[in-house]
DNA sequence: ACGGTTACGTTACGCCTCATAACAAACACG
DNA sequence: CGTGTTTGTTATGAGGCGTAACGTAACCGT
């Protein structure tokens, strides 16, 4: 029932591998690990990885302790020596799922010549849309209503990691303005609450993106976001595979030209 | 800590309510239920009822048996003369929440002039937005990833009651494009892929649609959807709640710009 | 009105999961 | 080599799902 072979990384991954790890997760790196300090990184991490893939099989953000345990060969008890209960292991896998969405983005963004905007728009939306497609769970448990019992920390890294994920999105504006290729937004009406509320909580980037442009990165989000989601979660299924790709990129098409970011060439 | 009074309605409640519920639910009413059938139906209702109370006290789309139960003042076995099991319920709750949604929708936009497009397209999206908010978890149910380990059945109640209440939607264009009040939208260029689709699975509607206004459409539903999901699991949180609501105007405007229907007045 | 039938609700039970407690082995280190 | 820490184990309790077996009450044909 279960691939044992197939789930089970290497117990004690190589130096490189750990430093990467400890890189990605932005730790300062003291000096070095201990031997000990490393084992514990590495089961950390081999928890997190084997729940994912429990995820991915049973297509599901229900991951069981038990199962988790059995297909590490131990026995769920231990789990509790890393994880001190089931939301905090949710909330770490949050965390890892927004660096994760946060960096197929930049990953697919990064070879693309930065002046080309249109193409670098669409190589971020494509890949918003192809992480929430190859990991709907994923997506679900970070940007939809997450697992059952589940209570979210307010304000903590969780959080952290969304926004960090989202700047993926603005720093393209911000980009498109600062090279002068962003033309107003096709709304350019913003109420009052909108403009104010925009200094308040994101003033870096009012310094460089009018208020309507701001309002229009909003928009663009929930554009990407609505036909992700509904993609994602299979209401999109009555469609062939081409017309779904057709109606996406029409649909950035329509979100460029709406925001005032560079259309990308039919 | 739960409140019994409260969620407990009649046990035997009166028939004008059956007739009522019985007419919602479509039924054709065979001559008259029996007063077994009578007896039973309230008790699904009931255990329905308590089931969302529950959900939506305990903010989640997991129900406990054992809590459904307790709340009625009977044990959780009895529930399995009623619902074979978790995932029935479910199952009947999602078609509830359709008809829900589409009722909401359609209640808002009844009042109004046939002939006012713009008014109806306001309210119709307020009230999809309003009904997102009003119930997170219903809406996690239906357009959301839904409960870990329920499986949605193919092609059940459940799609036909998702047709139903995405009709509310196309309705609105079908209603401009017969008045000769729906322009051509913003993005006029359709794949093939799109067009054939279109007459494969819903033909009834492009009998009236052309193709792009039809693409349209799906768009639309995608730009009300992602601020609506958005909204719905907090992640506009950070804004006040009127900027969020000149947000959602301005973007209904956009959708309705984009997609060539009649546009409400700022 | 009466006995058979059907529906409903109960208690008892088996299985599973989460989570804790108490215990044993492995390891680091003076 | 001993000592304390870390990591794993087994044992245990609480609680949910779903089934089985059993009473009981309501319905219904005669």
């Amino acid at each position: 029932m279960l691939r044992y072979a197939i789930v089970t990384p290497p117990v004690t991954p190589s130096r490189d591998e750990v430093l990467r790890v400890v890189a990605e997760l932005g730790t300062p790196l003291p000096a070095a690990l201990s031997r000990r300090e490393r084992a514990r990184q590495a089961t950390v991490d081999e928890i997190k990885a084997t729940a994912l893939d429990l995820m991915r099989e049973h297509a599901t953000t229900d991951v069981r302790f038990t199962d988790i345990a059995r297909v590490m060969g131990m026995t769920a008890p231990a789990l509790y020596r890393y994880f001190d209960d089931r939301d905090e292991l949710l909330s770490a896998l949050i965390v890892d799922g927004f660096d994760s969405l946060g960096a197929a983005v930049a990953e697919a963004v990064r070879p693309l010549d930065e002046a080309d905007l249109p193409a670098r728009w669409s190589a971020a939306s494509q890949a918003y849309r192809a992480w929430a497609s190859a990991e709907p769970q994923m997506f679900a448990l970070i940007l939809g209503m997450p697992v059952p019992g589940y209570q979210a920390p307010e304000e903590g890294p969780t959080t952290e990691a969304a926004k960090a994920a989202m700047s993926q999105l603005s720093s393209l504006f911000v980009a498109a303005a600062q090279r002068g290729e962003l033309r107003p937004p096709l709304i350019r009406e913003v109420s009052v609450s909108m403009a104010d509320c925009e200094k308040s909580k994101h003033d870096e980037l009012c310094d460089v993106l009018p208020p309507e442009s701001f309002q229009a990165m909003l928009q663009t989000w929930a554009m990407l976001h609505g036909f992700v989601s509904l993609e994602a979660y299979g209401h999109f299924d009555w469609m062939e595979p081409e017309a779904r790709d057709a109606l996406f990129r029409s649909h950035m098409r329509l979100a460029a030209t709406a925001s005032g970011l560079p259309v990308p060439p039919a």
